[in-house]
DNA sequence: TATTATACCGACCGGTAGTCTATCCTCAAG
DNA sequence: CTTGAGGATAGACTACCGGTCGGTATAATA
């Protein structure tokens, strides 16, 4: 019985990587602390070794997913070529950044983590996301309102209002994703383009701006999304580098 | 060993109530069967042959929540003496109608379901709540864009929004409420207050409506709401009623 | 009164998250 | 090169969980 040891960071996070496999797959609860170890080819013992508890385990894969999102992002806010305006739309609009095939991947996630067993781990990383988005989205709104191009007060408020709108678009997409037929997803395609045209000019709106400023994705980028991820549905097993 | 038998509704009715205390209190995860069961002063059996499992349980919670908020809302829709905005305002302010101290023990009520371990139990009532609740937010925009009161296009999508903003509210002035200290109560109260009123601008402005159209609440009644539960903090445990 | 359906009981089961003691491995001090 | 301290690992074990099941008492029906 040879006992393998490796660099321990390695473990713990080869630990995340199947938890998060299995909890994606099969959710937080159905998913047993057994599954994951043997998946990982670990011992309780050593599983206890890194983590508290399951929970904690649950914790330090929200936080990761956090951290991931996060980096993305920062790119986009260190960019001095954007004005406030263009820093929102590209944080809005970050499918329309990124490849999108890897944006189909981040949908296809999010379609698993809506999956109502995984609605603690949604909520997790929702919350761990948010955290560290939310200073983020406020500084953008704040600097706006300084030069003038955002005319509103409550810049948290704001914040708060733009990621609850991000979230609903993930949440709309998601389900038309998870969702079955091709005729189905026709109806859904149509659907959520309007809702994302919706949440825009609402944005617009709210921000006081002239409508059509906040663009959260191009007309046909929802069609664009779907289809691709339909011919690529791999997805969700390769969603690490998110 | 005598084995009494209740009228079987009122047994149902019974466990529903011991469980949604318990739920409500110690979260549907951790609070077992056995627990509610030994509240109730049943047996196993007996349990299960009034609910399938734990889950159909929560179920028959969330089904129950929804019934009786619907119910209040009826009355709001019914009514020929309003029109479509003051039918919306209605709808929203539903705390402005009712006692404020009933307000107070359902905000109460809100706090304890946005706890953690609740997800799941908010998320069955929200679901259930939603469904049931949507179709009338619906009709009446529907009826608001046919007689020219709002202007905007997708009343499904705008009953989305009207909805994340009451759920929103919720939210906050739960987690304010849940909060400690009396000089944190203070902070969160502007806060919260700021807030609505940046929710109100947020959909008269969506609706195409002007400034100051709807109202949420009045100035000061986030306060009111506020100390009206400290001063009677039973709240959690009477919110059958709602 | 006999029969059937409903309401109820509680021992029992497989599986769960988490604990504990013993053992192994690494690496730094001597 | 030896040693020993502490990090890392193993796996049997425990308490408890949701759910099952065979059986019993009561109510409804005929």
């Amino acid at each position: 019985m040879p006992r393998i040891i490796k660099h321990p960071e390695l473990r713990r996070e080869e630990l995340l990587d199947h938890a998060q496999a299995l909890f994606l797959t099969h959710g937080y609860d159905r998913a047993s602390l057994n599954d994951v170890i043997a998946a990982a080819g670990v011992s309780k013992g050593a599983f206890y070794h890194y983590f508290a508890s399951k929970e904690a385990l649950l914790e330090a894969l929200a936080e990761r997913f956090a951290r991931q999102a996060l980096a993305g992002v920062q790119k986009i806010v260190d960019d001095p070529d954007l004005d406030p305006l263009g820093r929102l739309n590209a944080l809005l609009a970050t499918s329309r950044q990124a490849k999108i095939e890897t944006a189909a991947e981040a949908w296809a996630l999010f379609a698993t983590l809506f999956r109502p067993e995984n609605l603690v781990l949604f909520h997790r990383i929702n919350l761990a996301a948010s955290k560290s988005f939310s200073p983020v989205l406020v500084e953008i709104i704040r600097q706006g309102i300084e030069d003038g191009t955002f005319r509103t007060f409550d810049p948290e408020g704001v914040a708060d209002v733009v990621m609850q709108f991000g979230l609903a678009t993930h949440d709309v997409t998601a389900k038309a994703l998870a969702g079955g037929s091709d005729a189905d997803m026709e109806i859904a395609i149509d659907a959520l383009e309007k809702r994302v045209r919706l949440y825009e000019i609402a944005l617009d709106r709210i921000l006081g701006l002239p409508d059509g400023s906040i663009r959260i994705g191009e007309p046909g980028f929802v069609r664009a999304v779907m289809t691709a991820r339909r011919d690529s549905p791999a997805a969700a097993s390769k969603v690490r580098g998110m």
